[in-house]
DNA sequence: AATAAGGTTTCCAGTAACTGGAAGGTCAAG
DNA sequence: CTTGACCTTCCAGTTACTGGAAACCTTATT
């Protein structure tokens, strides 16, 4: 199948599945043509990639995925740690969005958001003391 | 003030001041020798941009904070408006990461994580359908 | 004065993961 | 034969920096 038809079956753009190839993560056949010929294999393994970057594995984690995809020996514990630390960074970052919200919230809901040019949200950005300024995201609750 | 002082009582690297320079958001004066120099307000600035990038915002929207910081007869509510956008898109970016976090939590779950190569997470990436897969995360829960 | 260390300058390249666009070849239909 | 849809390659741009090289400036020490 052309490119065209991968695209459609798989989901992805056409530009992303030939960066996935300058980037070693397919091989496809070409035609005589020049064409790109991806078979079932080939389609299959774009879906996979597609799902685990809908997941948000990295493209280095996702390379890394498909080699013990490909390697049916491997251990399903390999596989797991990968996930494990990915899930670990899901948290994180998380926590770290939350800090920015509250600090964030805090300052908006302070900020009366009228005509007036007072406004406790640049104060607090500038520092200047103005306001009762917060601590920083990481510090506040 | 060279750009060292600054980058020590701002916190920002050099590079990083050098290339907020090159993109606009500051500009400093020139000593004759061809150094940097930083006064109160230039460093002030860099601050600024420090805790406003610190909070999420983008570089594009520390500009607008900065022009707004700028005008002392801005209205705050157009401060707010930015700040209340950027707060929807981190809610966004949360709920994202916590859905991503759900599917994959369920598939770690699943996983013996053991030294056979019976991966359900790898079945679930392939789509092979061989275990009871998650239907992506956007549903999954 | 020479030298060494440390700070500064500019410019170039690289990062992650694509995305857009230009110039041109191919194919099927009318 | 031409139109339009597809395909090819290559180059540039995105975000927000970061690293490194080559060279200049300043200060202190020998």
């Amino acid at each position: 199948m052309n490119i065209g038809d991968a695209a459609a079956t798989t989901g992805l753009p056409t530009k992303t599945i030939r960066y996935y190839e300058e980037i070693g993560l397919i091989s496809p056949a070409r035609q005589e043509n020049g064409y790109r010929d991806y078979d079932d294999a080939d389609a299959h393994r774009l879906s996979f990639l597609k799902r685990a970057r809908g997941l948000g594995f990295s493209v280095d984690e996702c390379r890394t995925l498909l080699s013990l995809y490909d390697d049916s020996g491997r251990a399903s514990a390999d596989v797991k740690a990968i996930a494990k630390r990915h899930l670990t960074a899901i948290e994180e970052k998380i926590e770290e969005l939350r800090s920015l919200h509250r600090t964030l919230a805090h300052l908006v809901h302070r900020c009366g958001g009228d005509d007036r040019p007072d406004c406790p949200i640049l104060d607090d950005l500038a520092g200047t003391g103005k306001s009762d300024q917060a601590e920083g995201h990481q510090k506040c609750d």
